[in-house]
DNA sequence: AGACGTTCTGGAAGCGCTTGCAGCCGCGGC
DNA sequence: GCCGCGGCTGCAAGCGCTTCCAGAACGTCT
């Protein structure tokens, strides 16, 4: 366990100087460095994590909210923020808040304010104004992907335009009957996305002057498995079945597309389907989807804050829209005659 | 942003008090205490952890490593992990490997050894013995998950063993053509699981006096989309078509049903289809499974880790067999006549 | 009442680094 | 030849806690 004590020893230096000369911080000489350095690798040095975060007051560190782990977008997240973060020599410190409220209070104070992390990346999370204004407050800057925070940077899609895209390209095929599989509020205190993606739903049917059957619009946890069980009620009930359904996910989109199969309904045939992320799996199914990228997102919030870090200009808010690309495959089509 | 000595002296205590009376560590009056807890809620004072794990030597803090957080198997663990972690109010720090053995050394140096981390917890990770004598030698207890881990504890299950009864499932049901989905070795350096779980298919074709040929053993990469393809080829296949199919894992179960019904094949009736592993999905599909309950897995390791650390025993190596559960369900049943 | 324990408290010494400051050296400019 | 300046270096003062130690205060036991 050599500490840099030893290291300046065995290099003839002075402690002063070992540290220089191996963060790089200050003036040492050509041969100091290069003594240090051997010194260091001789003895199998590795700096104090703590201590040198202690004297200097930096972390290297970031912290990563993420509601679920499960779900594709956000490991997808995940990732991004991952793979950008060791590339940059930052630890990434995973919060997954899983029920909700119950313990999201407790982090905030037990793990985000205790200087544990330099910065904090929360995924469509909706923080307070208040909250954010405590972390801002001990200078941790916050960037939020996919939810609004206000106050704070965010990296987001433009989920209401989006979803009427969605909807519009179902309606220009000629679909009037379009159901929409949404998020379920249980599941979702904090997830904005699916009540502004529904928003665009309903804008572009009205807009189109279509009628927007309340039954239509049907709620799911975002798993395969809870949009299977909602289109399976969705296209077994009786009354007029849609033609064309609009899921707010990919993964909602594959269960409804599964529970389609099921029914003996042919995709796109009997029923277009359109969903929204991007997920890998979409090809497979044929899926027509809006791509958004979610690694990408990751990997720009981790750019967006280190620069931040670095320019140490307490840097303006800044919203950034992510661009999205539309994916037609084969599960969109004309409805059935 | 105040600190301990701020709380001191509104609490007209010492900063030692203090100290010991916010960690409930020492002995305080029942007064003293109550007066720091007041100065410090007051306050709004969060002690650093920085600081405070220097003086102390403890952490509060262990590291994940896992080489991807998509595949099922893996966020369950992660989740797991997480969840117990937040409860015992440790941070957790991940780090994803993906690549495999690019940044593999260099997180091992940079993030591991650097005493951020009072222990870690390798999920399917081979680490070399000397790796992991380096983490021993900073007494940095290691766990792995389904991984061997030589001179580290383990938590696995018992992969031959469930490989041979998966398989002898199928066997007594009458089937003979028995294939197996296993790992692609590009994509698995260090993941010892898939072969292990070959190991065990042909240790029981073999013993059932089958033979396995070579071109029903067919490898993929652990998704959903890499198993539908290989399952294409393999069911699509001139040849004898094997009634049954055992995948190593159930994403490449679910991979291999979806491409059985592209072909119009029945589960069960045409091709009967076993995973391993639990996942939620499972049930949709119907899907004969032996749950493995990794999400437990990992809270189990973090509970070893913890009693371990705070025991202060370097406990003994031990190597848990974590329980499993044979799920029969509707996609395995006898061949076709 | 005196000796001895217990419980509680505060002083102060670190934990292992970073960094401000001052001193040293060697150099170019006047 | 002297001054000034810039590059290097080491000293030492922290960073904000924890914890050892010694001492104070108060009980208990004989």
């Amino acid at each position: 366990m050599a500490g840099i004590k030893e290291v300046a020893e065995r290099a003839g230096l002075s402690i002063a100087t070992v540290s220089r000369a191996l963060s790089g911080r200050g003036n040492v000489s050509p041969t100091s460095r290069a003594r240090a350095q051997a010194a260091a690798a001789d003895l199998g040095f590795v700096p104090s994590y703590q201590a040198s975060s202690l004297a200097s007051g930096r972390n290297y560190n970031i912290g990563l909210v993420v509601p679920s782990v499960h779900r594709w977008y956000f490991a997808s997240v995940v990732e991004g923020v991952s793979a950008a973060l060791l590339d940059a020599g930052y630890d990434l410190t995973l919060y997954n808040i899983t029920e909700g409220s119950a313990r999201r209070q407790s982090i905030l104070n037990d793990f985000l304010l205790r200087k544990r992390v330099d910065a904090v990346i929360a995924v469509s999370l909706a923080l307070t104004e208040s909250e954010i204004a405590q972390m801002l407050a001990v200078h941790r800057p916050i960037v939020g992907i996919g939810g609004p925070l206000p106050g704070a940077s965010t990296i987001r899609i433009d989920d209401h335009g989006l979803a009427e895209a969605a909807v519009n390209h179902l309606i220009r095929l000629g679909h009037h009957r379009i159901a929409h599989l949404t998020g379920d509020s249980e599941h979702e205190q904090d997830f904005k996305v699916p009540r502004t993606r529904l928003a665009g739903y309903e804008k572009a049917m009205q807009a189109a002057g279509l009628s927007a059957q309340p039954e239509w619009i049907v709620a799911a946890d975002f798993t395969v498995q809870g949009a299977y069980a909602a289109a399976r009620s969705l296209l077994g009930g009786a009354a007029e079945r849609p033609t064309a359904v609009f899921a707010a996910s990919d993964e909602m989109a594959i269960g409804t597309i599964l529970a389609a199969r099921d029914f003996g309904l042919r995709i796109p045939d009997d029923l277009s389907v359109i969903g929204m992320d991007g997920h890998e799996l979409g090809a497979l199914f044929g899926l027509t989807t809006i791509d958004q990228d979610p690694r990408g997102q990751g990997a720009l919030a981790v750019r967006l804050l280190l620069d931040g870090l670095d320019g140490g200009t307490d840097k303006a808010v800044l919203d950034t829209e992510y661009p999205t690309k539309f994916i037609f495959r084969s599960s969109t089509a004309v409805p059935p005659a």
